[in-house]
Parts: structure tokens; C-alpha cells; sequence
RNA sequence: GGUCGCGUAGCUCAGCUGGUUAGAGCGCUGCUUUCACACAGCAGAGGUCCAGGGUUCGAGUCCCUGCGUGACCACCA
């Protein structure tokens, strides 16, 4: 233990956080051993948490710094319960969002990646992750992050690989993944095909154009209007449809019409799609370019003509002849609407414009409008990977924190559709299928293909690679060890326990995980998913890099250190609710967390100069006479903070495998539990506890060794509780408390028990009401030294009357004057209600009514009158409903409302019965 | 278009199953450099809990309507 119990005057985060990671990493204890978990024979139950991986490339922000710390908070938590625990980590190989920063990087060196060749390419990216990636992860620890680094994941390594490979020809061999031909949205920037939740929908301003086909063979100039939005893929038109009940239309079914620009002549058809409301009730019906013409075009066995490239501009392609005109090929596909419309205004085909709002699918990575595509895909069938893991969370095996994201993700599940998992890239996990050159055999294969294995010919790897969620969807499982079912960490730590994410992700991941979980392991992935706020500014614009808008985590730690950046983003975030941020004033946003800090410091200097170095008395052995009252308040106070903290925290994990519903949506507040803490320490150990102490400690005797033992105590239950929120400033003060010599202590903070809790007795709260009393009278004679400006040297004679508790007051008459710096006498003769009194020096009087203290007599005479007419309906109630007269012929919801009142109103009579007893004894 | 959320002090928000005088942080006013702390202490000011209606002995809390605002989903071209 130190000898030195001085603390420099300010609290360094810079200098000492960095030095205690190092610390902890060194001591080991973020690591988590498959041994010492119960389910391989240990004497612990297993707490995990799988770290969503970020980016490989990406580097810290806000939204990261929010769901890392909040993820920290409950590890720590559960580690000093207990509990093993495991948090792993990882980064991702993010396919599309990795090609783009190469390709990026290519552009800028006048190249290509077709300059490179596939090889080269991915030899480039492979050499740029090795080099830069995972700066992220590295950044993590600067705030904190207990994560067990030696397990860090990545979901290109090759273990991860193996598992993305076992987990393709599984589901093939289980029939739920198949090679489809259809519309998928398609990115005509990053060349690849994207799954339905990587076309973001927005709103836009568009217009609909009413485009006259002329009717062929038709008297005149008769003409069919149809509406699109989408004018360039008109060239691609097989027909146009109507609905089949659509008076207007009828006799034209079986007509055909001229395409204009194209001229060629397509059939007019009926198709129930149409709806007759919308437009002109009229839909040109182009296969290639648009899913539901691609439907209806397969129902009535049309043509699928493809009129555009795979960058957008217009061309032709399969079955299109010569449909699009010379001087639209090659021409971008927005230029060429614009052109388009040019000429049918010219022809006067094109008959109105109207602005039209519409959403319009953008790519997630790079926002370019996603052009629907015709063309061959792999997909899994999610049907059946749906099923159990909606009935997962249906029958609470497992939650989901807010409770209302629940029903975004049945709902999102019930309507599931298949899951376009090929990608046109070159950066990702290769599909592993290999087509014979020979004889068309297609061979699925989780090891390598050399030769066709029926006719022996060349065979050549199918070129796509996987969907990046493909493998992450793993995650949970495969750095875990799968598809290695033996694995000791799969058997210690799987399932995990919570999954902590932003809701961004609960379709992209969260789900997905909990299908893979289901369809390889027979079992949920967690019991838990809490999705977080979002981090926006003071303007609720979410924050970004490219906004401009962001702050650097980074920054923040340097300037407040992280313990400063983790208690705001704790203290302020609501459960599930958005954390507003001042990216323009740090000092606004993070000086609480940092003041905050501060104040432990000084709590901290205050005990290590006054308290000493030398091992207090532990306070088990204190007698109950020698506390004070205020010693009795603070314990008191400290174990009320705890049963508080947790139950903010709730239950790590349900009781019985299942969530009841007592319990589901309990737990994980985080800010109320950050809040019960700051309150304890603030308002209780420095404002009032601490105060107490002054005039005892330093004194010989018994009392000042009880004072310090108890000061000790109660501080060290609170660096316990707001360890996990501020674990470095936390652990420094706690390294150097003068603990009792022979208590059994663990190394660090980080490993220490978490406080000890029990259930309030009655005696108990009642020492804490009369020191609120206390408090109550100091604060009344401060308000009138405040109020009549005494100067703080000048001392005034105050006297306190309540005939009420007037014993309290008298005992502690000393400790009144103390804390309010005046002299302070008992008793007088208007006692009828609690006051103080005081004698001004000018020789005038004033009166200030003690705040907790009411009139007692007339206060207590209108509780009693209360409690006695509710007890007097209350049996008038409960006679009624016992007499089976009544429950046998009223009707069965008024029997119910009549059950439903009798329990409010004896919860009603409890809580007036616990009132009367606490405020006017018996 | 569908679903869901939010509207409480100047600002950012707590307030869980209806029950004392509606809370916190920041900001604001006054006093104080008191030997842990001015990144502080003490004492204050500030709220028709969006509006209207309903249920109840009792509503910020539950129900309905309206206004404002946000999120997610969506194959009306």
C-alpha cells in the first residue's frame, strides 16, 4: 500500500489512463478461460457479449464510442458480479465498402481496377487491411474497452473463412440456397447486385410522365396513355397492361399499340397488377428493368428485352435487337430520359409531366440510385430460417430492449424475402461453387475444386463472392470456434448472453444472426438484443464525417479523458433514446462527465489527507453503538444506492432460460443507474457524509477510527458501483484506499466484488428519516443567513422548535450548528409545527418553516381520515365481491373492473399505511 | 401508403406498472475564494407536463380526437 497519501491537486486523465490499461491488459483479467465457465465444469456462469464488428477500415466515431461504452458498462458490470466474462471483438472485411476505398485510391493514381486484374487487386486490399486496419479496435482501448483482445476476430481470417464456407454448402445441401434468374436492385456505380435492405428507400421529387402509345391499326390518331416515372426503360416496353375489370380499356385488350422512338408493336394485355386508380391506369410492362413487370412478364410469357449496361447507359443487350436508337447508346440513363422526354415532346407523344413524390432506392454504401437489374443470382430461401427465430422472440427466449423494436422485427421477418447473397466484387469470401468448363456441373464444396469430379473436365470457381453479412451473420458462433462443434469456447460460451447494437443493423445483423444461430447451432445466439440510441447534434441531425458534423471520440478523451466521455454518454442516454450532442462546444457537452471526475478526485484527496494511509477498522466489526447517526444514514444510504443500481441494471439474464413477463423488460437502464450513483456520491458522500466527518476524524478516540472506517467504507462502494461507468479515474483512487488490514482484497477495482445489498429494515429507515430531519434544519438556518445575508464569519443564534422531534434535533443540535455555521439552541414555544427561529443582528426576528417538516397533528389527522374511509370502501368492496350473489349475476367484466379496483385499492392502503406508521409513528 | 415513437423548466432529457409538494444536468440570479473541490459550495428564480375531451376517489402517467415532429417499413408504374 502507498505510503503517500497525497494526491496531486488535479486529476490527470491523460497521464493515468493509459498507464492502467496497460495494467489490466498485463494482469490478464479481460481474459476470459472456457474452464471456469459453468457449463465446462466451472464454478462461474458465463457472461458474453459479441462486439458487432466495425469496418476494418473505419475509424472511431461517436456511434461507435456510444455502443462500445455501453457494452463496457454492462462486461464490467457482470465481471465484478462474478461472472466469466467474455467480450469479444473483431473487425469486418466489409465487401463493398472496402472495394470503394481501394478503388478510390486507384482513381486517384489515374487507374483502374481491370488495370489490375483480380489478383493484384486483392493482393492491394489484403496488404492495405494488414497495414491500416483495425486502427479501430486500437482506438477502442483508449476509451476503455475491457474486451478479450487475444480472441480478436475478423471475418476474412481464415478460421472465419471456413465457417462462411461450411455455412454455404449447408444451407445448399439443405436446399435454402439456391441460383435465381430475376430483377434484383443492382448499383451501376459499384457494379454489384444489392439484397433489398441495401436499397435504402428515399423520398424524392419526381415526375410521372403520361407517355401516348398510338393504337395500332386505330382510326385517327387514337392513342393508349400510360404513366411512368421511368421513361428511358420504355425501350425495353414488351407490352402495355391494363386491368382486366377496367371499363375504359376492355374492348383495347388484344390490340396493340407502337412504341414510340423503339417502333415496334406490342400487345395491349390485362393483368391483375394493375391498378386502375393510379395514373391513367395504364402500365407499360418492361421485364428486364422493373421486378413487377418482370412477374407479370413471366405470367404472360413475354419477351425480356435488356436496354441499359451494367453502368447505366443505355445499350442492347439480350433480346433487345436494335431497340434503343444509335444516338441514345451509351448514353447515361438520366441523360437519356431527358432525351427521351425531348423527343416524345417534340412528337407530341408526351402529353403532361406531373410532379410526382416517390421513393426511390438508393445504394447504402455509395447513395447512387440502384437501377433494377435481370439477372442470375445466389440466394437463401429465409422462409424457413424466419421461423424459429420469430418464434424466438414471440416466446421470449429472447428480448429485445426498447420493447417496441419487437414488433419492427416480427414484422420485417413475417414478410421475409429471400436473401440475395451473391455480389459482383472481387473483395470478399468467393462463392464456393465451381462449374465444370465440360459438361455444365455445377459443384458446391467446402474445400477447393480442381476437376469436374463426373467428367474430370476444367473447372472454374463462380466469379461472385459473398454478401459481407454473409459472414458476419456468423459471428457469434464462428469466433467461437464453429463449424468446429468440439470447440471449448463454443461449449463455454455459447449462447452468449446480450448483443448491443443500433437499430440500423437489427435486419441487416441482429436478425440474421439469430437465423444462423437457429440453423447451425440449434440454438439462440443471445437471450438479449438492446439497440441504442443514435448520436445527433444539437439540430437532431445525425452525426457523420461527410456532414461535418461528427466528434472525435479521440478528441474527446484527450481533452476530458474517456472516464468523462463514457459518464455522458451513460448519463445521457434514455433507454433506446437518441443522445443529442454539441459538436461545436465540447466543453457543454463533456465538462459534466469531466466535473463530475473531478469530484471523485477531491473526494478522493479529502479521504487520503484526512482518513490517512493507515488501515482503518473494517466495518464489519463496528458495533452498532459506536455509529453515528449520520455513520447509519451513509450505510444506509449506500446499500439503498446499490438495491438501486441494481435494479436499473436488472436481471443479466432470465431466470428460467425464458423471459417472464415480470422481468422481460426490466433492466439496462443505464442512465438511471449512472444517475443513483452520481446522486450517492454527489449528494450524499460530498455534500452531506463527508461534512459530518470533519469534526470527528483527526480526533483521538473511538469515533474518529469509526468515522474513518466508515468514510473508507462508503467510498469504496462507490468507486464499486461507477467502476463500470468510469472505470479509469475509479480505479486509480481505489488503488490507494486504506483498506482494513486483513481484508480480502483483489488486485484491481476492475476484478472486485460489486457491492454487497440488503433488504431495508425498518429501523434502518427510520435513523435515515431523522438525519433527513437534520438536513432539513441545516438547510433552514442556511436559508436565513442567505436570505438576510449574514456574513459566513458571523455567527447567529438560531433555535430550532418541533415538538414533534424535538429528541433528534436535541441530540444533534452540535451537528446542526456545524454544518450551518451558526450557534443552534432546541425547543421553544410555538412548536406546534417544525421551524427555526433566529434572533437577527439588527435585533429582528424571522421564521423559516422546515422544509421535510410538515404539521404534523393536521397532516397525520388527514392520513388517518384518508386510510380510514378508503379501509371502510374497501370492505364494503371486498364484502360484495365475496358474496356470490353478486359475482354470479353481474357480468363478468364488471366483476373484473370490481377485482381490478379492491387490488388498487389495497395497494393504495398499504402505501397509506407505510406513510402514517413512517411519519407519525405507530 | 402502412407501422411505431415523441411533444414535461431557456436548452438536453428522466419520470417504469395511475397515488405526498413533477425531477436531473447545463444555463440563469444572488452570496462565498471556508483548511477536498470555483471543473466548487450555499441559497434561489423558472413548469396551465402540446391542445381539447373522456375513464377514475385521484391523470404528466390510461383511452379518444386534433396539431406539431421524428423513425422504420413499402413492388402504385
Amino acid at each position: 500500500m502507498s505510503t503517500n497519501h497525497d494526491l496531486p491537486a488535479q486529476y490527470d486523465p491523460g497521464e493515468t489512463e493509459r498507464a492502467i490499461y496497460q495494467r489490466w491488459i498485463d494482469a490478464g483479467i479481460f481474459a476470459a478461460e472456457e474452464k471456469r465457465s459453468r457449463r465446462n465444469g466451472g464454478d462461474r456462469d458465463p457472461f458474453v457479449v459479441v462486439m458487432p464488428p466495425p469496418n476494418v477500415t473505419a475509424v472511431l466515431h461517436m456511434g461507435h464510442g456510444l455502443n462500445n461504452t455501453v457494452q463496457d458498462v454492462v462486461v464490467r458490470w457482470r465481471r465484478m458480479v462474478g461472472d466469466e466474462t467474455l467480450w469479444v471483438p473483431g473487425t469486418d472485411h466489409a465487401g463493398i465498402a472496402t472495394q470503394n476505398i481501394i478503388e478510390k485510391q486507384l482513381a486517384a493514381e489515374g487507374k483502374s481496377k481491370a488495370d489490375l486484374g483480380r489478383e493484384a487487386f486483392v493482393a492491394r486490399t489484403v496488404a492495405f487491411v494488414e497495414e491500416t486496419g483495425g486502427e479501430i479496435l486500437r482506438q477502442l482501448r483508449a476509451i476503455g474497452a475491457s474486451a478479450d483482445w487475444n480472441r480478436t476476430a475478423y471475418t476474412f481470417s481464415p478460421e472465419l473463412s471456413v465457417g462462411v464456407r461450411e455455412a454455404f454448402v449447408q444451407l445448399y445441401e439443405r436446399g435454402l440456397i439456391y441460383r435465381g434468374h430475376r430483377v434484383i436492385h443492382w448499383c451501376p456505380r459499384c457494379l454489384t447486385s444489392l439484397s433489398d435492405e441495401e436499397a435504402e428507400h428515399t423520398e424524392e421529387a419526381g415526375s410521372l410522365y403520361h407517355i401516348a402509345y398510338p393504337i395500332a391499326g386505330a382510326k385517327g390518331n387514337a392513342t393508349l396513355t400510360v404513366a411512368t416515372t421511368r421513361p428511358e426503360t420504355m425501350l425495353g416496353d414488351v407490352a402495355v397492361a391494363v386491368h382486366p375489370d377496367d371499363e375504359r380499356y376492355k374492348t383495347l385488350i388484344g390490340k396493340t399499340v407502337m412504341l414510340p422512338i423503339a417502333n415496334i408493336e406490342i400487345p395491349i394485355i390485362a393483368d391483375e397488377y394493375v391498378d386502375p386508380a393510379f395514373g391513367t391506369g395504364v402500365v407499360k410492362i418492361t421485364p428486364a428493368h422493373d421486378p413487377n413487370d418482370f412477374e407479370v412478364g413471366k405470367r404472360h410469357k413475354l419477351s425480356m428485352p435488356v436496354v441499359m449496361a451494367a453502368d447505366g447507359t443505355m445499350a442492347n443487350g439480350i433480346d433487345a435487337d436494335a431497340r434503343v436508337p444509335a444516338d441514345l447508346l451509351g448514353i447515361d440513363r438520366f441523360e437519356a430520359r431527358e432525351r427521351i422526354i425531348r423527343s416524345l415532346e417534340k412528337s407530341k407523344l408526351l402529353l403532361e409531366a406531373q410532379p410526382h413524390q416517390h421513393a426511390v432506392r438508393h445504394c447504402y454504401r455509395c447513395d447512387t440510385v440502384v437501377e433494377p437489374r435481370l439477372s442470375d443470382q445466389w440466394f437463401v430461401r429465409m422462409e424457413p430460417l424466419a421461423k424459429p427465430a420469430l418464434k424466438a422472440v414471440r416466446d421470449g427466449t429472447i428480448r429485445i430492449l426498447p420493447e417496441r423494436w419487437e414488433a419492427v422485427y416480427v414484422n420485417w421477418l413475417e414478410n421475409i424475402r429471400d436473401w440475395n447473397i451473391s455480389r459482383q466484387l472481387w473483395w470478399g469470401h468467393r462463392i464456393p461453387v465451381w462449374y465444370c468448363e465440360k459438361c455444365d456441373n455445377a459443384i458446391v464444396s467446402r474445400t477447393d475444386v480442381a476437376a469436374c469430379e463426373k467428367c474430370g473436365g476444367t473447372v472454374r470457381q463462380d466469379e461472385d463472392v459473398l454478401d459481407t453479412w454473409f459472414s458476419s451473420w456468423l459471428f457469434p458462433i464462428s469466433t467461437l470456434g464453429w463449424p468446429d462443434k468440439s470447440s471449448a469456447a463454443l461449449a463455454a460460451f455459447y449462447p452468449t448472453d446480450d448483443l448491443i447494437t443500433a437499430p440500423e443493423i437489427l435486419f441487416f445483423w441482429v436478425s440474421r444472426m439469430i437465423m444462423a444461430g437457429y440453423a447451425f447451432m440449434d440454438a439462440p445466439p443471445f437471450h438479449t438484443v438492446y439497440l441504442t440510441g443514435t448520436v445527433r447534434d444539437m439540430n437532431h441531425v445525425k452525426m457523420s464525417k461527410s456532414l461535418g458534423n461528427g466528434i472525435d471520440p479521440l478528441d474527446v478523451v484527450n481533452q476530458f479523458g474517456a472516464d468523462a466521455l463514457r459518464y455522458t454518454v451513460i448519463s445521457g442516454m434514455g433507454m433506446g433514446a437518441d443522445l443529442m450532442l454539441d459538436h461545436r462546444d465540447l466543453e457543454r457537452s463533456f465538462a459534466p462527465g469531466r466535473n463530475f471526475a473531478t469530484k471523485l478526485w477531491n473526494i478522493g484527496r479529502f479521504l487520503l489527507s484526512n482518513v490517512g494511509g493507515t488501515p482503518v477498522r473494517s466495518v464489519d466489526e463496528l458495533r452498532d453503538a459506536d455509529l453515528t447517526l449520520p455513520d447509519r444514514w451513509i450505510l444506509g444510504r449506500l446499500n439503498a444506492t446499490t438495491l438501486e443500481c441494481n435494479a436499473a441494471l436488472g436481471p443479466a439474464r432470465p431466470e428460467k432460460g425464458k423471459w417472464r413477463a415480470e422481468e422481460r423488460y426490466s433492466g439496462l437502464r443505464l442512465s438511471e443507474y449512472s444517475e443513483a450513483a452520481r446522486r450517492f456520491v454527489w449528494n450524499d458522500l460530498a455534500d452531506w457524509y463527508l461534512e459530518t466527518t470533519k469534526g470527528r476524524i483527526g480526533g483521538a478516540g473511538n469515533d474518529s477510527e469509526v468515522a474513518r472506517a466508515v468514510l473508507t467504507h462508503a467510498f469504496d462502494g462507490a468507486l464499486r458501483l461507477l467502476h463500470p461507468i468510469m472505470p479509469f479515474i475509479t480505479e486509480t483512487l481505489w488503488q490507494r484506499l486504506p483498506f482494513p488490514v486483513d481484508a480480502d482484497r483483489a488486485e484491481f477495482l476492475a476484478v472486485a466484488p460489486w457491492p454487497i445489498s440488503h433488504p431495508v429494515a425498518g429501523e434502518e429507515r427510520a435513523a435515515m428519516a431523522s438525519f433527513d430531519l437534520i438536513c432539513d434544519a441545516v438547510r433552514a438556518v442556511r436559508q436565513i443567513r442567505s436570505d438576510y445575508a449574514i456574513p459566513p464569519g458571523k455567527a447567529i443564534d438560531v433555535s430550532i422548535q418541533s415538538r414533534a422531534n424535538e429528541t433528534v434535533f436535541r441530540d444533534h443540535a452540535p451537528l446542526i450548528g456545524r454544518l450551518s455555521r451558526s450557534t443552534v439552541q432546541i425547543g421553544g414555544e410555538s412548536a406546534e409545527a417544525g421551524a427555526a427561529h433566529a434572533v437577527l443582528p439588527d435585533g429582528s426576528e424571522v421564521i423559516v418553516p422546515l422544509g421535510g417538516l410538515v404539521d404534523l397533528t393536521k397532516e397525520c389527522g388527514k392520513l388517518r381520515a384518508e386510510l380510514e374511509q378508503l379501509e371502510t370502501q374497501l370492505s364494503a368492496l371486498s364484502k360484495r365481491l365475496q358474496n356470490e350473489g353478486f359475482t354470479k349475476r353481474a357480468p363478468a367484466n364488471v366483476v373484473e373492473a370490481e377485482r381490478k379496483k379492491e387490488q388498487d385499492w389495497t395497494k393504495r392502503r398499504v402505501q397509506l399505511a407505510d406513510k402514517v406508521s413512517a411519519l407519525c409513528g405507530g
